[in-house]
DNA sequence: TTCAGTGCAAAGCGTTTGCAGGGTG
DNA sequence: CACCCTGCAAACGCTTTGCACTGAA
C-alpha cells in the first residue's frame, strides 16, 4: 500500500491525468481516495463514501472516474460476485481472491499461488492477468456446515 | 459422464427431477438439449436456440430451468465477460476457462492446469470449484498487436 | 385433482449515454 | 476561453418477481 499518506496518491494521479490531457477534479480525487480506503469496494459502495464528503456526487461520475482510473493503471476491478465488480487501489500488491460461496468471505493471496499457472499459459503465449482472478470455493468453516447459496 | 448419447441426458433428466419431486416438461429437456449442444451458451443463446423447437418458451423460464439444472447438477454456469454468464453441460469433461481480453477467444484447459492452486488451497481447507474458474489474460495472436478490449 | 411450471408484464439492479451547464488548466 | 468533466434523467441489458392459467403426475 501506500507509504507516503495524505498527498501520495493525489500527486500521482495529478501527474497521470496531466500525461493524458485529462482534468484533476474533487470528484476525481475522492473517488481514488475511497477506492483506497474501502480496499474492495463496488462503484454502489464507493458512490456511499464519497457522498456526504462533498455535496452530490452522481453515479455516473463514479462509473466513469472508475473507468479513468483503471486506464491510468491506478485501480483495477476483479468479480467477487454475480452482481457489481469490485475495485480496488494498485497501490496494493498483486494479491488474488478466494472466495468462500458460502460465506462470502474474500481472502487474498500472493500471486505466488498461480505461479504454476502463470508458467503454463506463458508456455503457450498466453499473457495470464493474475490481479483480475477470482477463485471460487467453499471455506474451511463452510465445508462442515449446512448448504446455502451466496453470489458466484 | 453419460456415455449413452440421445436419450441419455433425457431419462437421467426426469430421474433427477423425480427426485426432488420436480416435473418433466418439454421446456425443460429442449433446455437441456441447448445447452449440450451450444456448449457455451448464455441465458440468451439459449432462448434463441429453443425458440422455434417449440412454439414461444418465454425468457423466464430458461432462467428459472437453468437454475433448476444448475441445482441438479446437470449444468454449469462460469462468466466469461461482463456481460451475461455462460453455461455447459456437465456431460462434457470438467474444464477450465482462459478467455483472451482482447479477442475474446475462450480456450478450455484440463483441471490439472490448476492442480497445484487446487493442492495449496486445499492445505488451507479451501475446496476450490475448479469449473467455474475463469481465467483472463492476452492470447499469443493479440499480445503482438495493438490494444483494444473485450469484455472482462 | 393437485400443485409445479409456464407465459406475460412489470419491476429491479447495475450500468451507460446524451445533453447542457460548470469549472479546470 | 477552450474543452474536459459533471449532474441529471432517460435508456439499456440482463435478470427477477407476482400473478393467473396450464398441464404433468
Amino acid at each position: 500500500m501506500s507509504d507516503d499518506p495524505g498527498t501520495g496518491s493525489g500527486e500521482s494521479l495529478a501527474a497521470r491525468l496531466r500525461e493524458q490531457g485529462l482534468r484533476l477534479t474533487p470528484q476525481r480525487e475522492l473517488i481514488l481516495r475511497a477506492v483506497e480506503e474501502l480496499r474492495h469496494a463496488t462503484p454502489d459502495e464507493v458512490l456511499a463514501h464519497v457522498r456526504g464528503q462533498v455535496s452530490s456526487v452522481n453515479a455516473s461520475t463514479v462509473y466513469r472516474t472508475l473507468e479513468v482510473l483503471e486506464e491510468l493503471g491506478l485501480v483495477r476491478h476483479t468479480h467477487l460476485s454475480d452482481r457489481a465488480p469490485t475495485y480496488h487501489s494498485t497501490d496494493e500488491h498483486e494479491h488474488v481472491h478466494v472466495v468462500c460461496r458460502h460465506c462470502g468471505d474474500v481472502q487474498s493471496y500472493a500471486p505466488e499461488l498461480v505461479a504454476p499457472v502463470v508458467a503454463t499459459l506463458a508456455a503457450d503465449g498466453f499473457t495470464m492477468d493474475v490481479g483480475h482472478l477470482a477463485i471460487f470455493g467453499v471455506c474451511a468453516g463452510c465445508a462442515s456446515q449446512s448448504p446455502a447459496s451466496r453470489g458466484t
